[in-house]
RNA sequence: GCUCGGGUGGCGAAAUCGGCAGACGCAAGGGACUUAAAAUCCCUCGAGGGCAACCUCAUAUCGGUUCAAGUCCGAUCCCGAGCACCA
């Protein structure tokens, strides 16, 4: 009885809990506590699912096991993301349709991942591409479009000369990753979400979530909220040029402008420029590099200067440069920088380079680098060469000196913002079309919402095109219409959405997912929201968070929400990379395919072994061993059938491990680290392994414990056990804090901060107990010894400080 | 470059509030069972020293705070993720 049979074992719990899906559905009507325990819906990929994706799923579906075994009322859903770039390139590479593509990745990831027994409530599955789907994609895009949240803005597109617009993931080195020619930036109208104006709501709101720290942290600096001035530097032209500065405290050592060469004021300051051709040479230039380039080489500041004009510092009234520059964005703020070079690392290297004047205005060593806000700004450091500023601190001469640039009236207050609006189309097929009709007379009308789903037509051809147009463009049955408003001959708007869109609100469409007359009803939104549990991958924790966070913020403006923040708690995933500790990839031959695994080893051994290989907020190599490991540890416990004795009750000397091994698994579930839970039921299986035998009740309570790691094995042994109920209606112990400890502790003992030996003494003694068991247990130690000082800690340590 | 993580034995890792560093496993070595092997079971297992009791060193590096530091503070090095049209 060594052995189990895996395969006969998991097949037959799986046909169960599929057949009688009462197990893993949420119920509509329980007097049970609702929770909501969502994981990221994946993108459906042809090189179908692998470990990685397994070790994402597999401790939320733990966490959602043992909600239900304590009695809470789970959804628990799954569904595919399947618009976007990936299939779009897949199906054109296999000569073959999204639409086919999809479904055929679609079914292949969900037999994979019913193999590995997740308690998925199946009936609520969703395809973001399904018709039924995105009819309600574009009825909340319009109903955002109706409240002013959608306009149509000037962005910045990847260019190829050959092929047109081009993805991020399309550019190799600054060229075309297809036809490798240089790629440049262009100007683009489309259409773009007024993001910014809910800036400060998504920073605010973050307090009502639970989010990790670092969770909230890469929001609010994704969000990069500033508060500065924004100051007019009058130029020898009469042009003004408008900086923003969060350093209003070193304008006295402002020695040069620097412009982005596409910032709004560019143009202007060209007109009077008397070097147009070199200007002109360098904005060309710096249009063949991404914003990403432009900022990241920290050797490289380039520049060119504007010659024929100069400013004027309006504080020293000192003629200074102007340098086009294009490590400046022309979309942040005014496109415009004040160049402090005495105080900004970056401004330090430029001038260093451009051979300009270092004015030092703060104290401190300027010799060899700038001394920065992040150190000047610690009440020590104090203001030089600023008129009547000289000798205040940092502080008290930054609110002086914006102070007098205010009644100066060359300042104002100003508060901005890194993060961009939102540019919400893309110029290819497999998207949604984005339900907006151009009419002549009427100009943009919102396709009337009886007529959704606006469909994506069934083309043989769906290309993206060399003009840069979408390839709907090219189907004019699909494109001309009639103005939905007058009637008139009119045009669709032929962008589609971005892959975003589809998941920025998927969460709700799993509550009510075969409603036809609202995207979920009004019941159901009220009964599940917000999401308690959010788990998906590190790689989310900035983007797809905040767009979907500031969906249902402009969906709570609207009423159609009753909570404006998603998701209370966010868990972040790591990365299971191969074996050789690089990243899965099929071109390394490194993808561990979940069902070989559960072939060799049983999906409950490969859910275990996930889950102690490491955090899962960690990235680390798999491990086949340590499935191997748990495949023998689950041999283990099922041979305990062989041990079982009749008992009611936990005996009293495996009162403590049990007790124990409920608290660790207990605190581990609310802090999402399983890896020390399969460590404690390994321990508790030694302790039991050495009682010689299992009664019925402790054997009944450890098959609780371990189902939400393995349950099909649980549900065998239960089963063959002939215990009353169902494994699935039975309760999570609780512990009781009173079995936890024996009343004899071993306390550690150290000298001098040293550590010596421990001593028995009994629970919750105090320090004089603690010493006369020390010197009855260890006379030596303090023979002919002072002692000077004793540190005292209940239960933990007892320190002697002894000459 | 900017932002966010991380660095602990031969390996994966653990250490919840600053209190016995290395739980739980893997690999390795020794033993039992076996005609033999596999499986299983038992023992050893951070490094160095010592017959032993024990001692010294050890959580990327350097410095600090503290009775006590993997944990807190400062500096440095290295690795991973994201940086707006992959999602």
């Amino acid at each position: 009885m060594k052995e189990y049979d895996s395969k006969a074992i998991e097949a037959k719990w799986q046909a169960e809990w599929e057949k009688n899906g009462r197990f893993n559905t949420a119920d509509k009507v329980s007097g049970k506590e609702n929770a909501y325990v969502l994981v990221e819906f994946p993108y459906p990929s042809g090189k179908g699912l692998h470990c990685g994706h397994v070790f994402a799923y597999t401790t939320p579906d733990i966490f959602a096991r043992i909600l239900r075994l304590k009695g809470k009322n789970v959804l628990f859903p799954f569904g595919v993301d399947a618009f976007g770039l990936e299939a779009e390139r897949t199906a054109i590479r296999e000569q073959k349709l999204p639409q086919e593509i999809v479904a055929r990745n679609t079914a292949t990831f969900y037999e994979q991942i019913k193999r590995v027994g997740y308690g998925i409530d199946w009936s609520r599955a969703i395809n973001s591409s399904d018709e039924g789907y995105y009819k309600w994609t574009q009825w909340l895009f319009l109903q955002f479009y109706k409240m002013g949240q959608i306009y149509s803005g000037d962005t910045q597109v990847n260019w190829c000369p050959n092929c047109g617009i081009l993805a991020n993931e399309e550019l190799e080195n600054g060229t075309c990753c297809q036809c490798h020619a240089e790629t440049t930036q262009k100007t683009r109208k489309q259409w773009c979400f007024k993001m910014t104006s809910y800036a400060d709501r998504l920073i605010d709101g973050l307090k009502e979530t639970k989010y990790a720290p670092h969770v909230k942290l890469s929001q609010e600096n994704y969000i990069g909220r500033s508060y500065g001035l924004d100051v007019d530097f009058a130029t020898s032209v009469g042009e003004k040029i408008r900086v923003y500065t969060t350093c209003p405290e070193t304008i006295y050592g402002a020695t040069f402008l620097v412009v982005a060469p596409d910032a709004p004021i560019a143009p202007k300051l060209l007109k009077y420029a008397t070097n147009k051709d070199e200007l002109n040479e360098y904005i060309k230039k710096s249009k063949s590099k991404t914003e990403f380039e432009r900022t990241s080489d920290p050797k490289n500041k380039s520049g060119c200067e504007v010659k024929g004009l100069t400013a004027k510092n309006p504080l020293t009234n000192a003629e200074i440069k102007i340098y086009l520059g294009d490590f400046v964005l022309g979309n942040y703020a005014n496109g415009c920088v004040m160049a402090v070079p005495a105080h900004d690392q970056r401004d330090f290297e430029f001038a260093k380079q451009h051979n300009i004047k270092i004015l030092q205005v703060i104290s401190g060593d300027i010799s060899a680098r700038a001394v920065e806000k992040a150190e000047y700004l610690d009440g020590q450091h104090t203001v030089m060469n600023s008129a009547e500023f000289d000798g205040q601190v940092v502080e008290s001469a930054k609110v002086g000196i914006s102070q007098k640039l205010i009644d100066l009236g060359i300042a104002t207050k100003k508060v901005n913002y890194k993060m961009h609006d939102w540019v919400f189309a893309r110029q290819r097929y497999w998207g949604e079309p984005i339900p907006l009709v151009h009419c002549p007379k009427c100009e943009i009308v919102p396709v009337p919402e009886s007529e959704l789903p606006l469909t994506l037509p069934k083309v043989s051809s769906y290309e993206p095109t060399k003009d840069g147009e979408s390839p709907l463009a090219e189907i004019s049955d699909w494109v001309n219409c009639k103005c939905p408003k007058c009637g008139a001959a009119a045009k669709r708007e032929t962008d589609t959405m971005p892959g975003w869109a589809g998941s920025s609100w998927y969460f709700m469409r799993y509550l009510d997912p075969k409603n036809e007359t609202a995207f979920a009803s009004a019941e159901s939104l009220a009964a599940w929201l917000p999401v308690g549990w959010y788990f998906g991958g590190n790689e989310h924790t900035t983007r797809h968070l905040l767009y979907s966070r500031y969906w249902q913020k402009m969906l709570f403006d609207l009423k159609l929400v009753p909570v404006d923040e998603p998701y209370l708690y966010r868990y972040s995933h790591g990365i299971i990379l191969g074996e050789n500790g690089v990243k899965m990839s099929k071109s390394l031959g490194n993808v561990v395919d979940p069902r070989e695994i559960i072939e060799k080893y049983g999906a409950d051994a490969l859910r275990l072994g996930l889950v102690f290989m490491g955090d899962y907020g960690d990235t680390f190599p798999w491990s086949e061993t340590a499935v191997s490991a748990c495949r023998k540890f689950l041999n283990k416990v099922w041979a305990l059938q062989e041990k079982v004795i009749e008992g009611n009750e936990i005996r009293e000397n495996l009162l403590t491990p049990f007790h124990t091994a409920i608290k660790k698994i207990t605190f581990d579930a609310e802090n999402i680290k399983f890896n020390t839970s399969v460590a404690a039921l390994m321990s508790l299986y030694n302790e039991i392994k050495a009682a010689g035998s299992i009664n019925r009740k402790e054997l009944e309570t450890y098959l609780i414990l371990l189902n939400p790691f393995a349950p099909h094995i649980t549900e065998e042994i239960w089963e063959a056990q002939k215990f009353t109920t169902r494994l699935a209606d039975a309760r999570f112990p609780e512990y009781n804090e009173t079995y936890l400890f024996s009343a004899i502790v071993d306390l550690p003992v150290q000298v001098n901060g040293k550590m010596k030996k421990t001593i028995s003494v009994a629970k919750d003694c105090d320090e004089a107990e603690a010493l006369s068991a020390l010197r009855a247990q260890m006379p030596e130690l303090l023979a002919d010894k002072e002692i000077k000082k004793v540190i005292f800690v209940k239960n933990k340590i007892l320190n002697l400080i002894i000459n």
